[in-house]
DNA sequence: CATGAATGAGTTTTCATTCAT
DNA sequence: CATGAATGAAAACTCATTCAT
């Protein structure tokens, strides 16, 4: 009776990665329930003994996303460094999370689109996942403020801007896949970070 | 014969008004073209007769972003200002072009969700357009470079990321209408150009 | 407009005679959407623009059988015959119009076993249906006794076994063809008013 | 082996039983074999070595129920009593039966509706019951006629009659409980031996 | 041109039945 | 024997597209 729990998980995980393999390929939209099956190697039924409906996979792709998310957020703060080095680092493992799951960050955008509209079962709750992140950067810049090493004042704004530029690089990535993602964190920890401005330059726009 | 061609076209314009805001009220998934018809106060039939199908509307939400996108970068590139402030500017119509929309803005998901894979007619070229976008951001960079407002090197990889900051915070808002759009662009260009290290911080990451 | 209103219910009325005659023949359950529309000479989907459900065609089968009973009734209260003989013409209307429509009539055992289950959309109130004509015939018969033709203190126990004869020689009519409804209506009424006791025969059990 | 054959018979009645309170509670058409297994407490897969299909499980049912109307019919002819006494004894027998096996009665609806078509398997005949019904009934009420108890000339016509004032009233409690089976069984033989007339009242309609 | 009834391909989902363990 | 995961046939229902009026 064990061996069924740890099976029927299993089972579900393979499933599960089938069905991101074949979203990050033709799209949510354009999947339907039989290609699953056929990229995971079995018949259509059996689908549903693991999941509820169709929305119910992207419900699970998300539910992954979401943990992973997690993980990235949980890494982040448990350290005791400086916090523009823990920022950096946070935007680091956030990219390499992405980069780690190709497939999953291809289905991104149909976590977006659903998570706008409602497929019914699991209200995808994208906006919980980037209100932490923006929490957690927030708090960082702050803490970078008050250790002197960013200017004072930043705040929400700001981690919006931070948060953005990941996930805007991601959006031209997956619409143009001639845009690398290699260097992506340390431009962006660079842009965000110390500025583009050359030494002496001018403050403000 | 010339109001019969402005007729039509004002006809297209109408109902793809229409189905821009069913689209960014239920999304394109799960817009059906009688509820396009309903909201352009016509019926279904009658949209056969300014749009081939379904995915051409679709496809002409498209166009029409791309055509404000156009004008945007055309009008950046008219000036004679110092770059980093034409930057600063087409930053500004970016973000304002999107304000100006919001229902175009909130359709963009869809958008890149179809541009990802094929809907059928137009591939939906979303790849050009980000990269008019970056092209523009670049070259703007590298001026503002050459006339000493920032530092050496700038480039491709940081334009990405100022264009990125743009669609990343629209992301945000829309899986979260609770994020502000208001100060978007002052934020980024603070942000991006400006940087947000301590003056005489740390320079590098 | 109004030729629009006519049409559309002359249409669910064609189908719904398409659809009863299908149940009739090869029961409810064995129906399929398609065998219903084969029947009616239209296509599959053409059979949901007159009814949301394949359970709405059971529900309107119901809804038909229901009309045709309140008629009977309706009937059946008008006179100012005495009682006996406005029972016996309940009964033999009753009967009239289930040898009337045979094929609805075929189809009341899918309605019985819709009515105890539930279908989800309308509850097919059966019961009301026969509650109805009980009551007319507990009122009838109490009438007669009244009038001294039956036997004081009759009432709705002896009105659930008169509805009863009908309808359980329907049962046998169904169950076996070979059965007659022809000579029905007048046997009830004989056996239930006259009685089967010889002339001054015993009177009770 | 003696055991074997016990086991199995006695495991067959037990999901027999188990099939027969499920379809009185859902209908045969709601019921899947996965509910009839949980209500026997066990697996699915199981329920198919008593049974070869859901069909048989039907058609095990109706022979259950062949089996108590034959018990009735066998205990009935068994007498010496006056032929009145001895159809009253039936009808209060047949009622008894009913109402002794209140779930079994429920499932006569689908029964009835299997019957009129061919579930695969056993075409269930209903038929051959109620003929066995009604010849018993007749025969009684042309020796009862012959005792001078009732009216000479009685038959088949008749005999449908009472067997279906039984039948009938069953499918009156079957679409609504309100109704009582409890004293039916009196009344039937009331209604129809006896009759309602008024004692010297008018003699035929 | 405008309409909306008609069509039927396409999908999801269910569930009886099988069979390896 | 018992089990329940796996299968895939079967059906309901949807909706883009067509076309007669």
């Amino acid at each position: 009776m064990a061996p069924k729990r740890v099976d029927r998980e299993a089972r579900r995980e393979e499933i599960l990665s089938a069905a991101v393999r074949v979203f990050a390929r033709r799209g949510f939209a354009a999947t339907r329930i039989e290609d699953v099956a056929a990229e995971a190697g079995i018949a259509k039924g059996s689908v549903y003994l693991s999941f509820g409906s169709r929305d119910e996979l992207l419900a699970a792709a998300f539910a992954r996303l979401a943990e992973r998310s997690a993980d990235v957020l949980a890494h982040a703060s448990a350290q005791g460094a400086p916090a523009v080095e823990r920022l950096a680092s946070l935007v680091r493992a956030a990219v390499a999370m992405l980069a780690d799951e190709p497939d999953l960050t291809r289905v991104m955008v149909d976590l977006w689109a659903a998570g706008r509209h409602g497929g019914a079962a699991a209200p995808l709750d994208m906006a919980s996942v980037y209100r932490e992140y923006r929490g957690a950067v927030a708090d960082l810049l702050r803490r970078a403020a008050d250790e002197g090493d960013l200017r004072p004042g930043v705040g929400e704004p700001e981690a919006t801007v931070v948060v953005g530029a990941i996930e805007g690089c991601l959006v031209q990535w997956l619409m143009d896949p001639g845009v690398r993602l290699d260097g992506l964190a340390g431009t962006v920890v660079e842009v965000c970070l110390s500025g583009l401005r050359a030494e002496g330059g001018p403050t403000g726009p």
